[in-house]
DNA sequence: AAACTTAAAACGAACGTTCCTTCTTGACAA
DNA sequence: TTGTCAAGAAGGAACGTTCGTTTTAAGTTT
């Protein structure tokens, strides 16, 4: 046996993983060739397809990377107690999706908010692909929606406030942001707290809903 | 000679148009291939080839018209007198991108929020489109500044809240939901309205900074 | 009949993938 | 410790396919 220790073979796989990730990043999924991904991580098609399948399971393994990633973003959030106000809250979570992949593309923009817009893109085409975003976002909803009946608790937000709707709009935030980052670049903490303590502080019009 | 009339000219382009637009929805711009797009609209190429140069100016044309729209439904928004509040702005924002292409796919995902995905991935790899999304975003940006200046004249905030955070922050918010929209299927007006509003009353803790 | 549009076949290029060869590795005999 | 060897790992050319596009022929309108 010639077998090479399981330390090279996953070392090799994530060389892989990283390399096609920054292609895709720059290029998206269907843009990148393989011949792409061959030249950015330095191997040969033979030694590429030893550990993928093919393009599409590379493809797949770095979207539920990803996704994996993102969950494991918001779940470290919602472990904070007491819960952070949003204005605090958010720019952390944007800061950890930096700190995670550091390295930027040519144009300034962060790692991985670009290949999160591109994920969002392939599971819109990929329905099994799709059904994992669904089950993740499904948990994140439920947890933000715990950070607010901590609000509640608090005695931040009124007892028959939309928990969940209020939880799916700091997701939305955070998206937004990313989504910004993904096409104009990094932005400041202070810029996105502040943003979010401006629209805290506008009071709503009275009704008689 | 034998022209055709100016308006048949325009109907097929708009025709072509549609029909990609349906497609790139679909499938995104890369994943979908001329005959994909030559099926949907019930061309020939040569006919497809008459009004378009290749693919990428397809690609471009739909670039083009999604931003253009984008800019219009904000800039729409803008003009509103006295300005709405966020969590009536905002809905009413995610409204109009429903109504302006009512189709949905077949998954229930609203068609404009799918387009516009689609394009954020497109402009990262295309400088030339990237230039005309920052454009437009800036102008957004800047529309949505004079709103939160409204709010300001009109007593709603304090003189010296970072205007251009909170724009940035509502649009965030657009974008977001719009991402949510293409990724889970549509929402109600009601929920991001609620949302909204439930964020807005959470106060702020008193801060020595 | 002339001018122009549409249809359909076909082209070169580029793609993802495979296949065969070469190189490298680690166990084991001496 | 050292030399040998089988087998796993990597290299790289070549394959069939599919892509975007072009070309050519037929049809349509004034």
């Amino acid at each position: 046996m010639a077998r090479v220790s399981q330390e090279h073979l996953d070392a090799r796989r994530r060389q892989i993983l990283d390399g096609a990730a920054l292609c895709f990043a720059r290029n998206g999924f269907h843009a990148t060739s393989m011949q792409d991904v061959l030249k950015e991580v330095n191997l040969s098609a033979g030694a590429v397809y030893r550990y993928f399948s093919g393009k599409d399971e590379l493809i797949a393994a770095i979207v539920t990377e990803v996704l994996d990633t993102v969950r494991g973003i918001y779940e470290r959030a919602a472990l904070e107690s007491p819960p952070p106000t949003p204005d605090v809250l958010i720019p952390r979570t944007l800061t950890r999706m930096r700190e995670l992949r550091p390295a930027t593309l040519d144009d300034g923009a962060w790692m991985f908010p670009r290949l999160m817009v591109q994920v969002w893109t392939e599971t819109t085409r990929n329905p099994e692909l799709a059904a994992v975003l669904r089950e993740g976002y499904q948990e994140v909803r439920a947890g933000w929606g715990r950070i607010v009946e901590g609000y509640k608790e608090a005695g931040l937000m009124p007892a028959d406030a939309d928990a969940d709707a209020l939880a799916r709009t700091m997701i939305a935030v955070v998206q937004g942001f990313a989504a910004q980052i993904a096409l104009f670049g990094g932005i400041s903490e202070e810029t996105v707290g502040g943003g979010l303590r401006a629209l805290m502080t506008v009071p709503l019009a009275e009704q008689d809903a």
